[in-house]
DNA sequence: CATCAATATTGACATACATCGATGAAGAAT
DNA sequence: ATTCTTCATCGATGTATGTCAATATTGATG
């Protein structure tokens, strides 16, 4: 699970920000451009996007698949999936607690997608 | 070119942020999260990272075609296509000059992005 | 061990998308 | 008017992706 080894540098502030009065700013590699799309791509979609806003707004932002199928009303299978990607980007993780999973937000994660167009 | 309904109301201000010790807000319907989905994708591929990291450290915070074509690296058609995706997001303003085509930023566009994950 | 409950994985399918070559359209210049 | 330059559109193609039904896996329970 390598994730990100060109975020953690100073491309975090503000990648892509307003230009005008800011300082200016190298234009980012293939690399580096493909390493913040496949993050912004992990999210960039309508039902992982309600996922993270439902898991946010959960007791220590934490949720069960259990509660998340429903809430999504998409299939099981599906669910699980989404949830995979998310994890996978490092948005989310992944607890087990008997016999069901629970996800957690990662708040750092968050951050470093919001500083892309700080 | 209907633009953002939901974008304009408090989603803005950090629909998906970190979530403890923030305010309780609630989780996004299907047609709120469809619609910041949409604007994520638009932003959610390297070419396009690329094209408006080229464009934010340009003077003006634009560039012509002519000049985005080489800086990336791929066909003159596959730019097009990219600058139009960013362009009915609303990220990117269109001016014709001449027979070349200028593009620029819409920084306030850009805050919204950031703000989503605020 | 056998069974049940909760998730994950697999396979299949339809759709979306990034990319390019070829062509079209619009303006500038001779 | 013709030609040249710059950009957009079209058509085609391969790949990625969201979704589900069916099945496998894992842990708890009797």
């Amino acid at each position: 699970m390598a994730q990100s080894v060109v975020l953690e540098g100073a491309l975090l502030e503000g990648a892509i920000g307003k230009c005008c009065g800011a300082p200016v700013r190298a234009p980012l590699t293939r690399p580096e451009a493909e390493e913040l799309a496949s993050l912004l791509k992990a999210v960039a979609d309508p039902a992982r996007l309600q996922l993270l806003s439902i898991i946010r707004s959960a007791a220590d932002c934490s949720a069960c698949v259990c509660d998340l199928v429903p809430a999504v009303g998409l299939s099981q299978p599906t669910v699980s999936h989404h949830l995979k990607v998310l994890t996978k980007a490092g948005v989310l993780t992944r607890e087990q607690r008997g016999t069901q999973a629970w996800f957690r937000l990662v708040p750092e994660r968050l951050d470093q997608l919001g500083q892309i167009f700080a």
